[in-house]
DNA sequence: GACCTGCTGCGGGATG
């Protein structure tokens, strides 16, 4: 056998295996172990450290991981162990569970598949027999933990690893600060450290990741950075220019150059598989109609099918289905759902219209494409401006969508991208957690909940007396009380949120009606988007009609039609980084033009630059047009939210806009914003109660409606300013002013 | 001018 002897030949750490998994490995055919896996396995066989695997997408990083995790739980042979892999969505979970199971009936060892769409039969024999895989979701974990804790220490008995699928998907977010408190929970139970392994694609900085994988001990988690060849880019932005005075004309009608990017889509995309990305719902449905037309039109047949996270599962399967066919053609028009895990195969190229929300979120969406040895990956950009009048914003003028894009995809040839958002204090989900944990232990000390979820848990930040401050709110609300002994229980409106099962998700969700046409379910609108009966709507990129809207069941029936709009989705707002910030102004600076913008597209550029210098903002911080004074910054937009706010409390009525923070009225006077800058740097940074006193509407996360005042304010202040960078920023400022005054 | 993710236990009734 060749290909034993390969294998043999080549791996040190293929001879660690457990044999019967050599066996399999060569019953595959695989002639070598990749390089992640070659590395993890000594890593992780002896179960004694936690590791970190960064690897491409299609590197084998499941398999890294499992093969030697299922070679310690097999070694002991009177008592199999217990692994525990963590996934953010569903689906994957039924991926890994089809390519784990085939392995794993060869060593007769139980794989438990666990989340909502799962049999309770199936998790009910697990509960008998306690070992093997288990893939679950953090919300299916926290149930388990809520309301099967007294058997914790039982059912984890065996817990030798935690598994983290798509790390990144869960680093500076509510279901990542619930995740780092589930796998303290469980070690907790057990009375022991339990071996955590992450793993990712996409990782801005490892030592942050590691840090987020096992709190205050980053320092000891083995990283494994496994480049795989590097893939070659292919990068284009094409620039386009919208007519100013007909948009003004026609509101309602699709924008000119729509039907540009539109036609040049349907030319280079038929004929062979990408996906494109508007970067919103609502303009997902516009281009998938919009190109369906277009071949209805031409007389071919429609390759163009819309995904987004409003569409039925129906639906989306159905575009799923259409790009893993090998015998069709097809592009998908989508959101970030098919940005994460679930596999659709090679892409030829992808196609990303108006600047993507992140350098990272870019990286993830190109790694779909040049999957295949020899082809690169391909990403067309397409950027529309308005076209120059007297009139123009200075956003216009200073065509920042087009130089915004460009920074973004000069940063991403550099291989740079936004480090991971780790010092977000999500103060709503210490509250979900505290709850669960009275759920899972029957009542709890408050001097144990502190110790347990801020002092050794994943929530330091709160000081004992801030953590009393919360209690004691929570107790006002009913939400907990304490009993005569000290000990912790739900008040009574705790207990019937703990009961039910919508506690188990860590994050805030919209409630939705659900879109039907003749029985078959379409997908879903948020509430908040205004729909009325008679309305003609675009959604999963066909034409309907609103025929009634049944407000008790949360139902719009529709009927087909010929003509529509796109339903508007709400939504937040990306954060730009600071230093996309910085290369623009680099850009602006320099002379040179980017290889990858087309002609449209440098046109535009010098627009810009010819903008930038006549305006003279190499030399000038702030300017002043029309009736507004702007602060030109060049920060990111954490630091321009923390600069407004430091205005705002001054009295100005401002609002921080792109690169700039834009002061409303001009009559303030440029003398009084640099006073208000330069006692802001010569005092101390202030906390988030003195920044944010008098400020409403800060709510944001799932359980903040019941957070005391001032923590509400600290958490969102947390995860929207970065006021030491702002202080910083205003003390160069401070500074420089001081030296020209001389 | 943002996007996405997730969900138990129990009881009643039908079916094999």
């Amino acid at each position: 056998m060749i290909v034993r002897a390969d294998a043999e030949r080549t791996s040190t750490a293929f001879g660690m295996l457990d044999l019967r998994i050599q066996r399999w490995i060569w019953t595959e055919k695989w002639s070598v172990l990749r390089d992640a896996q070659e590395r993890a396995i000594p890593a992780l066989v002896g179960c004694d450290r936690d590791v970190l695997i960064a690897a491409a997408t299609a590197a084998g990083k499941t398999e890294a991981a499992f093969f030697p995790i299922l070679t310690h739980l097999l070694a002991d042979t009177r008592d199999t162990g217990l692994c525990i892999y963590i996934s953010p969505i569903k689906a994957l979970i039924n991926d890994q569970f089809m390519r784990l199971e085939r392995l794993c009936e060869q060593l007769e060892l139980p794989v438990w598949p666990w989340h909502g769409d799962i049999s309770s039969s199936s998790k009910n024999r697990f509960f008998k027999q306690p070992s093997g895989v288990v893939l679950i979701t953090p919300e299916s974990l926290e149930a388990m933990l809520c309301n099967r804790g007294f058997q914790a220490p039982q059912l984890f008995a065996k817990l030798r690893y935690i598994v983290v699928d798509e790390l990144h998907a869960f680093i500076g977010t509510e279901r990542g600060k619930q995740l780092q408190s589930l796998m303290q929970r469980m070690e907790l139970a057990v009375g022991r450290k339990v071996m955590r392994v992450g793993l990712s694609a996409t990782l801005g900085d490892l030592g942050m990741a590691a840090e987020f994988l096992r709190v205050r001990g980053g320092s000891a988690v083995e990283v494994i950075n496994s480049n795989s060849d590097p893939v070659r880019l292919q990068l284009e932005i094409k620039g386009y220019v919208e007519p100013s005075h007909l948009l003004a004309e026609q509101q309602d009608a699709p924008a000119i150059t729509t039907s540009f990017i539109v036609q040049d889509l349907f030319d280079t995309l038929c004929g062979s598989n990408n996906l494109v990305f508007p970067n919103t719902r609502g303009l997902v449905e516009e281009y998938a109609h919009a190109l369906g037309r277009l071949c209805e039109q031409q007389r071919v047949t429609n390759e163009f099918w819309p995904h987004h996270g409003n569409l039925s599962r129906d639906i989306r399967e159905e575009t799923e289905a259409a790009l893993k066919n090998k015998a069709l053609h097809a592009t998908a028009i989508c959101t970030n759902t098919l940005e994460l895990g679930i596999d659709v195969g090679a892409v030829k190229s992808i196609a990303q219209i108006g600047s993507p929300p992140s350098v990272a979120s870019m990286r993830q969406r190109l790694g779909r494409s040049g999957r295949r040895p020899g082809e690169p990956a391909i990403l067309r950009g397409y950027v529309t401006e308005q076209a120059l009048a007297k009139d123009s914003t200075l956003d216009i003028q200073l065509r920042t969508g087009l130089f915004t894009f460009a920074a973004m995809v000069s940063l991403l040839e550099e291989k740079w991208v936004e480090p991971p958002q780790t010092n977000g204090l999500h103060f709503s989900t210490l509250i979900q957690q505290l709850l669960s944990l009275i759920a899972q232990r029957g009542g709890v000390q408050a001097g144990d909940a502190y110790r347990t979820l801020c002092v050794q848990g994943p929530f330091p930040a709160l000081g004992k007396p801030d953590f009393l401050d919360m209690l004691r709110h929570l107790g006002k609300l009913e939400l907990i009380q304490q009993e005569a002994s000290g000990v912790l229980l739900h008040g009574t409106k705790g207990e019937r949120i703990v009961n039910h099962y919508s506690f188990y998700a860590a994050f805030a969700a919209e409630e939705e009606y659900r879109v039907v046409c003749d029985s078959r379910v379409l997908g879903s609108l948020p509430i908040s988007s205004s729909v009325s009966i008679g309305d003609y709507i675009v959604f999963a990129g066909k034409t309907w009609r609103v025929e009634t809207i049944d407000e008790e069941g949360k139902t719009i029936l529709v009927s087909k039609t010929s003509t529509g709009k796109a339903p508007v989705f709400t939504g937040g707002k990306g954060q730009l980084h600071a230093k996309i910030r910085e290369r623009m102004r680099e850009l602006y600076r320099g002379t040179g033009v980017p290889h990858f913008l087309d002609a449209a597209a440098v046109l535009l550029l010098q627009e810009g630059r010819d903008s930038y210098a006549r305006c003279r903002l190499d030399q000038r911080v702030m300017l002043s047009m029309g009736s507004n004074i702007y602060l030109l910054t060049w920060l990111g937009d954490k630091q321009n939210e923390a600069l407004a706010a430091v205005l705002r409390k001054a009295g100005l009525s401002v609002s921080a806009s792109g690169p700039a923070i834009e002061i409303f009225a001009k009559e303030t006077g440029e003398q009084r914003i640099a006073h208000c800058l330069r006692a802001f740097a010569s005092q101390p940074p202030p906390d988030a109660q003195q920044l944010l006193a008098g400020v409403f509407n800060l709510r944001r996360e799932k359980w903040d409606w019941a957070l005391p005042e001032h923590l509400l304010k600290k958490s969102y202040a947390s995860l929207q300013m970065d006021v030491a960078g702002a202080h910083a920023w205003a003390q160069q400022y401070a500074a420089a002013s001081q030296e020209q005054d001389h």
